[in-house]
DNA sequence: TTCCATGCAAAGCGTTTGCACACAC
DNA sequence: GTGTGTGCAAACGCTTTGCATGGAA
């Protein structure tokens, strides 16, 4: 719950820090393993409470690709992604703001100015897969 | 695969059957419980088959909205969704086709013109709720 | 001392799969 | 008769949760 009090953890500092410098937006697995080489002894039950806390607090974003598994990502400005269909990697993809301002106001035709957000995810090929397929 | 010869079942027919006559985007357990109706006898594992092999064969779409559970739709045509915050519906959005191209366009520049589709989901409040809160 | 956070393991839940039988061709 | 499809139940993989212990305030 938000009213009640958060105190300091080790485990979720580290969690925050190691999810801040990857910037593949990992799943829990992946987030899991890094945080386990600096405290070995961190459960994965402690790593999903506080993605998830994280995550409620709008401190990071939950991702959902479609591959069945959580992704996260500490940049939590809005923004876009690629999925790569060869590699499976996720991309970052800025999109310029006439042009979303556009997309929102198509969108808001349709329900009456209660947009809250949205989720975009493209799937293509990304510049690594194809300079490996050439 | 698709170099195996698929041959005819009652089962897979009344579940397309269903699914195409179900405009909500249902997931599997929903189309179990419909064609239950009309096969009492059918297994959640057959409705699961028959559902992946429809998608793997592009006769219908699965729906990822990042609710945990698989989502499919008998509408193959490309078109976007709005997810409710309110009540989880999931409605069909239509996006005119010049503002398409130009999205389509920006991201192109990001990864040399190999996009081959892309998963659009809106979040907000569905014309239904929004009368039910006033 | 209070009570939130953790580690551990079990449970939960959606989905997939192995197997014997049924059925399309 | 051959081989795909089915029903059933067990297995699977990711995620959540209950509980006793640890640790922040």
């Amino acid at each position: 719950m938000s009213n009640t009090k958060m105190r300091y953890s080790k485990q979720r500092e580290i969690i925050y820090e190691v999810l801040k410098n990857d910037m593949t937006h990992p799943n829990v697995d992946t987030i899991y393993m890094q945080v386990k080489k600096i405290l070995p002894d961190i459960s994965l039950g402690t790593v999903y409470r506080n993605l998830n806390l994280l995550a409620d607090q709008d401190k990071i974003r939950r991702l959902d690709i479609g591959d069945g598994v959580v992704h996260f990502d500490a940049k939590i400005e809005p923004h876009y992604h690629l999925i790569c269909d060869d590699c499976g990697c996720i991309k970052d993809l800025i999109l310029d703001e006439s042009h979303l301002a556009f997309l929102i106001e198509q969108v808001q035709k349709e329900c009456d100015d209660q947009i809250m957000g949205a989720d975009i995810v493209f799937h293509g090929i990304c510049p690594n897969c194809l300079k490996k397929k050439s």
